[in-house]
DNA sequence: TTTGTATCGTTCGTATACAAAGGAGTTAGG
DNA sequence: CCTAACTCCTTTGTATACGAACGATACAAA
Protein backbone atom coordinates (compact mmCIF):
# COMPACT_ATOMS: atom_id res chain seq x y z
CA UNK A 1 0.00 0.00 0.00
CA UNK A 2 2.02 2.81 -1.04
CA UNK A 3 1.40 6.32 0.60
CA UNK A 4 1.81 9.60 -1.17
CA UNK A 5 1.26 12.67 0.36
CA UNK A 6 -1.59 14.75 -0.06
CA UNK A 7 -2.25 17.43 -2.58
CA UNK A 8 -1.75 20.19 -0.40
CA UNK A 9 1.07 19.28 1.56
CA UNK A 10 1.68 20.24 4.92
CA UNK A 11 3.85 23.02 5.39
CA UNK A 12 6.30 22.13 7.69
CA UNK A 13 9.77 21.29 7.13
CA UNK A 14 10.20 19.26 10.43
CA UNK A 15 7.37 16.82 8.88
CA UNK A 16 8.91 16.63 5.55
CA UNK A 17 12.01 15.61 7.17
CA UNK A 18 10.75 12.98 9.62
CA UNK A 19 9.14 11.09 6.40
CA UNK A 20 12.16 11.19 4.35
CA UNK A 21 13.82 10.19 6.84
CA UNK A 22 11.39 7.30 7.46
CA UNK A 23 11.50 6.56 4.10
CA UNK A 24 15.30 6.09 4.11
CA UNK A 25 15.24 4.67 7.38
CA UNK A 26 13.07 1.98 6.20
CA UNK A 27 14.49 1.12 3.01
CA UNK A 28 17.80 0.73 4.84
CA UNK A 29 16.14 -1.67 7.16
CA UNK A 30 14.62 -3.81 4.97
CA UNK A 31 17.84 -3.96 2.85
CA UNK A 32 19.68 -5.23 6.32
CA UNK A 33 17.41 -7.53 7.40
CA UNK A 34 19.15 -10.72 6.09
CA UNK A 35 22.52 -10.15 8.12
CA UNK A 36 19.93 -9.70 11.33
CA UNK A 37 21.49 -5.93 11.44
CA UNK A 38 19.42 -2.99 12.76
CA UNK A 39 20.22 0.40 10.92
CA UNK A 40 22.02 2.04 14.03
CA UNK A 41 24.07 -1.14 14.39
CA UNK A 42 25.11 -0.66 10.85
CA UNK A 43 26.18 2.60 12.05
CA UNK A 44 27.99 1.72 14.54
CA UNK A 45 29.92 -0.83 12.96
CA UNK A 46 30.90 1.64 10.26
CA UNK A 47 32.08 3.81 12.69
CA UNK A 48 34.35 1.36 13.98
CA UNK A 49 35.61 0.52 11.11
CA UNK A 50 36.95 4.27 10.72
CA UNK A 51 38.04 4.05 14.32
CA UNK A 52 38.76 1.43 16.13
CA UNK A 53 38.37 1.02 19.81
CA UNK A 54 36.83 4.03 20.56
CA UNK A 55 35.02 3.94 23.97
CA UNK A 56 31.18 4.76 23.94
CA UNK A 57 31.60 8.31 24.87
CA UNK A 58 33.76 8.94 21.49
CA UNK A 59 31.48 6.94 20.06
CA UNK A 60 28.60 9.18 21.05
CA UNK A 61 30.49 12.25 19.94
CA UNK A 62 30.91 11.23 16.98
CA UNK A 63 27.29 9.92 16.06
CA UNK A 64 26.21 12.43 16.96
CA UNK A 65 23.95 10.19 19.94
CA UNK A 66 22.77 10.15 23.29
CA UNK A 67 24.80 8.09 25.70
CA UNK A 68 21.87 5.92 27.28
CA UNK A 69 21.05 5.46 23.66
CA UNK A 70 24.50 4.32 22.70
CA UNK A 71 24.76 2.10 25.76
CA UNK A 72 21.46 0.19 24.91
CA UNK A 73 22.59 -0.32 21.30
CA UNK A 74 26.12 -1.38 22.24
CA UNK A 75 24.81 -3.99 24.79
CA UNK A 76 22.73 -5.52 22.34
CA UNK A 77 25.47 -5.83 19.45
CA UNK A 78 27.94 -7.54 22.52
CA UNK A 79 25.19 -10.07 22.95
CA UNK A 80 24.89 -10.64 19.05
CA UNK A 81 28.38 -11.19 18.67
CA UNK A 82 29.14 -8.05 16.72
CA UNK A 83 31.38 -5.98 18.98
CA UNK A 84 33.37 -6.60 21.89
CA UNK A 85 33.80 -4.49 24.72
CA UNK A 86 37.41 -4.09 26.55
CA UNK A 87 37.97 -2.59 29.49
CA UNK A 88 41.12 0.22 29.32
CA UNK A 89 43.60 -0.54 31.46
CA UNK A 90 44.36 2.65 32.77
CA UNK A 91 41.54 4.20 33.21
CA UNK A 92 38.87 1.65 34.63
CA UNK A 93 35.80 3.79 33.40
CA UNK A 94 36.33 3.03 29.79
CA UNK A 95 35.93 0.30 27.29
CA UNK A 96 37.52 0.16 24.42
CA UNK A 97 35.39 -1.09 21.76
CA UNK A 98 36.09 -3.05 18.69
CA UNK A 99 34.71 -5.03 16.10
CA UNK A 100 34.19 -8.70 15.92
CA UNK A 101 35.50 -11.10 13.54
CA UNK A 102 31.71 -11.92 12.35
CA UNK A 103 31.50 -8.22 11.64
CA UNK A 104 34.69 -8.03 9.72
CA UNK A 105 33.71 -10.96 7.00
CA UNK A 106 30.69 -8.94 6.29
CA UNK A 107 32.77 -5.75 6.01
CA UNK A 108 32.63 -5.32 2.09
CA UNK A 109 29.14 -6.26 2.32
CA UNK A 110 27.43 -4.07 4.56
CA UNK A 111 29.51 -1.08 2.77
CA UNK A 112 28.13 -1.97 -0.23
CA UNK A 113 24.91 -1.99 1.39
CA UNK A 114 24.86 1.16 2.42
CA UNK A 115 26.43 2.49 -0.87
CA UNK A 116 23.17 1.05 -2.58
CA UNK A 117 20.98 2.46 -0.06
CA UNK A 118 22.25 5.84 -0.42
CA UNK A 119 22.09 5.75 -4.73
CA UNK A 120 18.18 4.49 -3.84
CA UNK A 121 17.51 7.38 -1.77
CA UNK A 122 19.21 9.71 -4.48
CA UNK A 123 18.09 7.75 -7.41
CA UNK A 124 16.55 10.59 -9.99
CA UNK A 125 18.84 13.37 -8.80
CA UNK A 126 21.36 15.13 -11.10
CA UNK A 127 24.51 15.21 -9.59
CA UNK A 128 24.25 19.32 -8.96
CA UNK A 129 21.26 18.25 -6.96
CA UNK A 130 22.94 15.73 -5.07
CA UNK A 131 25.78 17.97 -4.17
CA UNK A 132 23.59 20.79 -3.35
CA UNK A 133 21.26 18.53 -1.04
CA UNK A 134 24.13 16.77 0.35
CA UNK A 135 25.76 20.31 1.33
CA UNK A 136 22.41 21.53 2.33
CA UNK A 137 22.08 19.27 5.50
CA UNK A 138 25.93 19.66 6.55
CA UNK A 139 25.16 23.59 6.76
CA UNK A 140 22.31 22.75 8.95
CA UNK A 141 23.76 20.67 11.22
CA UNK A 142 26.61 22.34 11.74
CA UNK A 143 24.60 26.05 11.87
CA UNK A 144 24.65 27.32 15.75
CA UNK A 145 21.74 27.81 16.21
CA UNK A 146 20.48 25.19 18.75
CA UNK A 147 22.95 22.76 18.34
CA UNK A 148 22.55 19.04 19.25
CA UNK A 149 24.06 17.82 22.56
CA UNK A 150 25.35 14.83 23.01
CA UNK A 151 27.67 15.37 26.28
CA UNK B 1 27.87 21.28 24.13
CA UNK B 2 27.78 22.16 20.60
CA UNK B 3 28.48 19.13 18.37
CA UNK B 4 29.39 19.44 14.94
CA UNK B 5 30.37 16.99 11.91
CA UNK B 6 34.20 16.01 12.22
CA UNK B 7 35.73 17.32 9.04
CA UNK B 8 35.73 14.45 7.11
CA UNK B 9 31.90 14.41 7.17
CA UNK B 10 30.05 10.73 6.58
CA UNK B 11 29.54 9.72 3.01
CA UNK B 12 25.83 8.61 3.93
CA UNK B 13 22.86 10.89 3.17
CA UNK B 14 20.70 8.38 5.50
CA UNK B 15 22.96 9.79 8.37
CA UNK B 16 22.68 12.79 7.59
CA UNK B 17 19.18 13.28 7.18
CA UNK B 18 18.72 11.38 10.43
CA UNK B 19 20.87 13.92 12.11
CA UNK B 20 19.06 17.41 10.40
CA UNK B 21 15.88 15.67 12.03
CA UNK B 22 17.55 14.79 15.05
CA UNK B 23 18.19 18.76 15.06
CA UNK B 24 14.90 19.70 14.40
CA UNK B 25 13.13 16.99 16.45
CA UNK B 26 14.86 18.27 19.63
CA UNK B 27 14.61 22.10 18.86
CA UNK B 28 11.08 21.62 18.33
CA UNK B 29 10.77 19.74 21.09
CA UNK B 30 12.40 22.58 23.51
CA UNK B 31 9.83 24.74 22.24
CA UNK B 32 6.92 22.87 22.95
CA UNK B 33 7.73 22.09 26.51
CA UNK B 34 6.20 24.99 28.28
CA UNK B 35 3.02 23.44 26.73
CA UNK B 36 3.35 20.21 27.81
CA UNK B 37 2.94 18.55 24.38
CA UNK B 38 5.66 16.54 22.27
CA UNK B 39 6.11 16.76 18.86
CA UNK B 40 4.12 13.93 17.85
CA UNK B 41 1.15 15.20 19.68
CA UNK B 42 1.38 18.71 18.59
CA UNK B 43 1.58 17.14 14.65
CA UNK B 44 -2.07 14.78 15.88
CA UNK B 45 -3.56 18.23 16.79
CA UNK B 46 -2.76 20.08 13.53
CA UNK B 47 -3.81 17.40 11.55
CA UNK B 48 -7.44 17.45 13.57
CA UNK B 49 -7.96 21.25 13.20
CA UNK B 50 -7.29 20.06 9.59
CA UNK B 51 -9.61 17.76 9.12
CA UNK B 52 -11.30 17.92 12.43
CA UNK B 53 -13.32 13.86 13.12
CA UNK B 54 -11.19 11.95 11.32
CA UNK B 55 -10.66 8.46 12.22
CA UNK B 56 -7.29 6.60 13.38
CA UNK B 57 -6.81 5.32 10.75
CA UNK B 58 -7.64 8.11 8.70
CA UNK B 59 -4.30 9.94 10.50
CA UNK B 60 -2.62 7.21 9.96
CA UNK B 61 -2.83 7.63 6.28
CA UNK B 62 -2.55 11.26 6.52
CA UNK B 63 0.75 11.57 8.84
CA UNK B 64 1.97 8.19 7.06
CA UNK B 65 2.50 6.67 10.47
CA UNK B 66 1.38 3.10 11.90
CA UNK B 67 -1.34 2.75 13.56
CA UNK B 68 0.31 0.96 16.30
CA UNK B 69 2.54 4.03 17.23
CA UNK B 70 -0.88 6.23 16.63
CA UNK B 71 -2.67 4.16 19.10
CA UNK B 72 -0.51 4.89 21.79
CA UNK B 73 -0.02 8.81 21.00
CA UNK B 74 -3.85 9.29 20.99
CA UNK B 75 -4.06 7.26 24.14
CA UNK B 76 -1.56 9.39 26.02
CA UNK B 77 -3.44 12.21 24.12
CA UNK B 78 -6.67 11.66 25.57
CA UNK B 79 -5.34 10.80 29.13
CA UNK B 80 -3.76 14.43 28.72
CA UNK B 81 -7.16 16.29 27.91
CA UNK B 82 -5.85 17.22 24.40
CA UNK B 83 -8.28 14.94 22.54
CA UNK B 84 -11.62 13.43 22.56
CA UNK B 85 -12.36 10.29 20.99
CA UNK B 86 -16.45 9.60 20.24
CA UNK B 87 -17.43 6.28 18.93
CA UNK B 88 -18.94 6.15 15.58
CA UNK B 89 -22.78 5.14 15.87
CA UNK B 90 -23.19 3.49 12.24
CA UNK B 91 -19.91 1.29 12.64
CA UNK B 92 -18.65 0.32 15.86
CA UNK B 93 -14.85 0.20 14.67
CA UNK B 94 -14.20 4.17 14.61
CA UNK B 95 -13.53 6.67 16.36
CA UNK B 96 -13.94 9.91 15.35
CA UNK B 97 -11.16 12.02 17.15
CA UNK B 98 -11.81 16.05 17.99
CA UNK B 99 -9.46 18.49 19.48
CA UNK B 100 -10.53 19.64 23.19
CA UNK B 101 -11.06 23.17 24.25
CA UNK B 102 -7.54 22.81 25.79
CA UNK B 103 -6.04 22.18 22.98
CA UNK B 104 -8.08 24.41 20.49
CA UNK B 105 -7.68 27.50 23.18
CA UNK B 106 -3.67 27.39 22.32
CA UNK B 107 -4.22 26.57 18.73
CA UNK B 108 -2.69 30.11 17.49
CA UNK B 109 -0.33 29.92 19.42
CA UNK B 110 0.91 26.45 18.50
CA UNK B 111 0.69 27.01 14.91
CA UNK B 112 2.79 30.14 15.38
CA UNK B 113 5.42 27.31 17.30
CA UNK B 114 5.43 25.29 14.14
CA UNK B 115 6.66 28.50 11.91
CA UNK B 116 9.06 29.67 14.06
CA UNK B 117 10.66 26.32 14.69
CA UNK B 118 10.40 25.92 10.97
CA UNK B 119 12.14 29.37 9.89
CA UNK B 120 14.59 28.68 12.73
CA UNK B 121 15.84 25.33 11.10
CA UNK B 122 15.91 27.10 7.18
CA UNK B 123 17.17 30.36 8.76
CA UNK B 124 20.40 31.51 6.57
CA UNK B 125 19.05 29.53 3.44
CA UNK B 126 17.91 31.78 0.18
CA UNK B 127 14.23 31.39 -0.46
CA UNK B 128 15.48 29.95 -3.82
CA UNK B 129 17.38 27.24 -1.68
CA UNK B 130 14.11 26.82 1.42
CA UNK B 131 11.80 26.04 -2.22
CA UNK B 132 14.32 23.68 -4.11
CA UNK B 133 14.66 22.14 -0.39
CA UNK B 134 11.21 21.73 -0.20
CA UNK B 135 10.74 20.28 -3.42
CA UNK B 136 13.34 18.02 -3.10
CA UNK B 137 12.17 16.34 -0.16
CA UNK B 138 8.36 16.35 -1.82
CA UNK B 139 10.06 14.22 -4.56
CA UNK B 140 12.20 11.54 -1.99
CA UNK B 141 8.87 10.84 -0.31
CA UNK B 142 6.69 10.53 -3.46
CA UNK B 143 9.42 8.58 -5.40
CA UNK B 144 7.89 5.30 -6.26
CA UNK B 145 10.55 3.25 -4.96
CA UNK B 146 10.27 1.70 -1.84
CA UNK B 147 7.31 4.04 -0.74
CA UNK B 148 5.83 4.28 2.62
CA UNK B 149 3.43 1.32 4.04
CA UNK B 150 1.32 2.20 6.59
CA UNK B 151 -1.15 -0.18 7.58
C1' DT C 1 45.63 14.01 51.43
C1' DT C 2 41.23 15.26 51.32
C1' DT C 3 37.57 17.39 49.15
C1' DG C 4 35.16 18.95 45.37
C1' DT C 5 34.36 18.44 40.52
C1' DA C 6 34.16 16.10 36.31
C1' DT C 7 33.72 11.96 33.46
C1' DC C 8 32.19 7.21 32.05
C1' DG C 9 28.90 3.98 31.59
C1' DT C 10 24.37 2.17 33.35
C1' DT C 11 19.63 2.36 34.69
C1' DC C 12 15.01 4.35 34.86
C1' DG C 13 11.14 6.67 32.92
C1' DT C 14 8.78 8.23 28.95
C1' DA C 15 7.83 8.63 23.96
C1' DT C 16 8.20 7.28 19.49
C1' DA C 17 8.33 3.53 15.69
C1' DC C 18 6.81 -0.73 13.51
C1' DA C 19 5.90 -5.95 12.70
C1' DA C 20 2.82 -9.34 14.04
C1' DA C 21 -1.03 -11.19 16.17
C1' DG C 22 -5.55 -10.82 18.26
C1' DG C 23 -10.48 -9.37 19.31
C1' DA C 24 -14.46 -7.12 17.68
C1' DG C 25 -17.16 -5.68 13.99
C1' DT C 26 -18.51 -5.32 8.96
C1' DT C 27 -19.25 -6.80 4.33
C1' DA C 28 -19.33 -9.68 0.27
C1' DG C 29 -20.33 -14.04 -2.04
C1' DG C 30 -22.73 -17.92 -2.41
C1' DC D 1 -28.27 -15.77 6.14
C1' DC D 2 -23.84 -17.51 6.83
C1' DT D 3 -19.26 -17.92 6.39
C1' DA D 4 -14.91 -16.01 4.51
C1' DA D 5 -12.44 -12.04 3.93
C1' DC D 6 -11.64 -7.66 5.31
C1' DT D 7 -11.15 -3.55 8.40
C1' DC D 8 -10.40 -1.01 12.76
C1' DC D 9 -8.11 -0.66 16.87
C1' DT D 10 -5.34 -2.67 20.58
C1' DT D 11 -1.66 -5.37 22.50
C1' DT D 12 2.89 -7.45 22.57
C1' DG D 13 7.68 -7.47 21.59
C1' DT D 14 11.76 -5.18 20.08
C1' DA D 15 14.64 -1.09 18.97
C1' DT D 16 15.63 3.50 19.01
C1' DA D 17 15.87 8.22 21.44
C1' DC D 18 16.86 11.23 25.33
C1' DG D 19 16.63 13.58 30.13
C1' DA D 20 17.79 12.56 34.71
C1' DA D 21 19.91 10.32 38.36
C1' DC D 22 23.35 7.08 39.93
C1' DG D 23 27.77 4.45 41.27
C1' DA D 24 32.45 4.03 40.28
C1' DT D 25 36.39 6.29 39.02
C1' DA D 26 39.71 9.99 37.94
C1' DC D 27 41.68 14.42 38.65
C1' DA D 28 42.62 18.97 40.36
C1' DA D 29 42.90 22.31 43.89
C1' DA D 30 43.70 23.45 48.52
Amino acid sequence: MTQLLPDDVPDCMIFLLAKVYQKAHASFTKQLTPYGLTNMQHLVLESLWYKPGMTAAQMGKFLILDKATLSDVLDRMVKGGWIEKKPDEKDRRLFSIFTSKKADDLKQNLIIERRTANEDLMKGLSPEEKTFFRQLLIDIINKDSTSLDTN
